[in-house]
RNA sequence: GGAGAGAUGGCCGAGCGGCUGAAGGCGCUCCCCUGCUAAGGGAGUAUGGGUGAAUAGCCCAUCGAGGGUUCGAAUCCCUCUCUCUCCGCCA
């Protein structure tokens, strides 16, 4: 949500910056909006402190009974009526405010003045590479890398056929060490953030309430996004551990001292992909379900930007530990997330598709989240005000197996495991083909 | 699932339908005192909104949430949510 009093103070202004993401800021309705509501709140307050002075009144003539008892019924009466206009007036002033209510979470946030200026994502800007010999050592091959696709019907263990028969298309059934390199991704990522970076592990519910998807700014607008559960009370799927690890904070005030807070958490995720239809419905690049390492930063005004450089670099450790190539892209205003006001994207290399494929996205959503959270913190020389909240995808674990079986294969088909990974799958080093070893 | 108790400011905790935005304590801020520390004395200390040039006044809202009764509700009634205690069941 964006600050209702910089709204009102220069709403001109905000269009022009929301124009920069292709946002088109309706600034009559927002006039009329608030024409509407400052009338009805001013008439509503008037005749309060009128029901306040009337109803002071009453019992002061109540309380000395003799000098002004016979007052007491005109007082009644002029109560009465006020009542009932008030009731009236209430009512237009509760219609009008949540009119606002409703325009101010359709408004995207504001991109920060460094994000570039673009329509869409051929417009993001690369800042920079990791890795570039390996990508240049793959253009000279004397055989053709395989994709994931073919690497896990090679060796097995990745069976996206029964899969399909008991849930249907975008899942997968993972077996034998395909499952266990699977888990292995997953620990080895999360125990790298909490011992080397940080973040306080977290375990979280993966059923969420409306409310906890409006504060990080899934809904209302992105329903079709999301799973919702058939119950008396409805509940939705996580489609990221972003929004259980951010919620964290709703309602809080914390101390300055206490932040920067760093959060992180192995989920699953859920996605419907409803705008996704016959997109990548190879492998296991876009699923309905998948696992994600998330990082959540809460933090100060002042730290806010530097936070999205620094858990940038803690989801790029990551990459370089398993030895993955990627890019850093930072997204344009045109593609920018709806609650974002700066991201970066890692785009992990893959060979056997010959492309960069998002595996992380790290956002910081300056005090967005956090006025639709009610999140804030008591700043020392008083006064509370919104934190900063950021994440990121430290990173995606069905897309990393990915990436490592596709950048970590030899000719043969097998797959070297990266140093940093062994520990986690008993001291292996390479993984054979089914029916080789 | 059954029975009962509760939800008040940063925290703890009092609160008769009107004079309670809310006693008292803790914490915090400033001042005084003591050579330092500890102890002590004094003052202050919620948030959001409207109207203002205003970080000045004045006004409105907020005592878990939402309805209701009333001239007037933290206080009475209803519904919901959550917490606690006991019983049952369960990984």
């Amino acid at each position: 949500m964006l600050d209702v009093s910089l709204l009102r103070r220069d709403p001109e202004g905000v269009a022009v910056v929301l124009g920069r993401r292709g946002y088109v800021f309706d600034l009559g309705r927002w006039q009329v909006l608030e024409q509407e509501r400052k009338q009805a709140q001013v008439a509503v307050e008037q005749l309060r402190a009128r029901r306040h002075m009337v109803a002071k009144a009453v019992g002061q003539a109540k309380a000395q009974w003799e000098a002004a008892g016979e007052q007491i019924p005109t007082l009644l009466a002029a109560g009465e009526a006020l009542a009932g206009q008030l009731r009236e007036l209430e009512a237009q002033l509760a219609a009008a405010q949540e009119a606002i209510e409703g325009f101010l979470l359709s408004l995207p946030n504001l991109p920060h003045a460094s994000v570039p200026d673009g329509p869409d994502d051929s417009a993001n800007v690369v800042c920079r590479l990791w890795g570039k010999e390996r990508i240049q050592s793959w253009e000279n091959l004397s055989w053709r890398p395989q994709d994931h696709v073919a690497l896990g019907a090679l060796h097995g263990g990745m069976d996206f056929e029964s899969a399909a028969r008991m849930a249907g298309a975008r899942f997968v059934v993972l077996q034998g060490y395909m499952a266990r390199l699977h888990r292995a991704l997953g620990q080895f990522m999360l125990d790298l953030h909490v011992t080397r970076h940080g973040y306080q592990e977290c375990y979280v519910p993966y059923l969420l309430q409306e409310q906890a998807l409006v504060g990080t700014g899934q809904l209302p607008r992105f329903a079709a996004d999301l799973f919702a559960l058939l119950g008396e009370k409805t509940r939705y799927l996580l489609p990221t551990g972003e929004v259980p690890l951010t919620n964290l904070v709703a309602e809080q005030l914390l101390d300055q001292g206490r932040l920067p807070l760093r959060l992180a958490a192995l989920t699953p995720c859920f996605r419907a992909e409803a705008g996704a239809a016959g997109r990548d419905t190879r492998g296991m690049i876009r699923q309905h379900q998948f696992d994600k390492v998330e990082l959540v930063q809460i933090t100060t005004q002042e730290l806010g930007l530097a936070a999205l450089e620094e858990l940038t670099g803690h989801a790029e450790v990551i990459l370089q530990a398993l030895e993955l190539p990627y890019r850093v892209v930072s997204l344009c205003t045109g593609d920018l997330g709806f609650a974002s006001a700066k991201t970066y994207d890692l785009e992990v290399w893959l060979p056997g598709q010959g492309m960069y494929r998002e595996i992380s996205s790290c956002s910081w959503f300056e005090a967005y989240q956090a006025r639709r959270l009610k999140a804030r913190y008591r700043q020392p020389a008083g006064g509370s005000v919104p934190v900063h909240t950021l994440n990121g995808s430290g990173v995606a674990v069905g897309r990393a197996l990915v990436a490592l079986l596709e950048n970590h294969q030899q000719q043969d088909g097998s797959i070297l495991i990266p140093a940093a990974l062994q520990p986690y799958l008993g001291g292996i080093q390479i993984l054979e083909p089914a029916g080789k070893a």
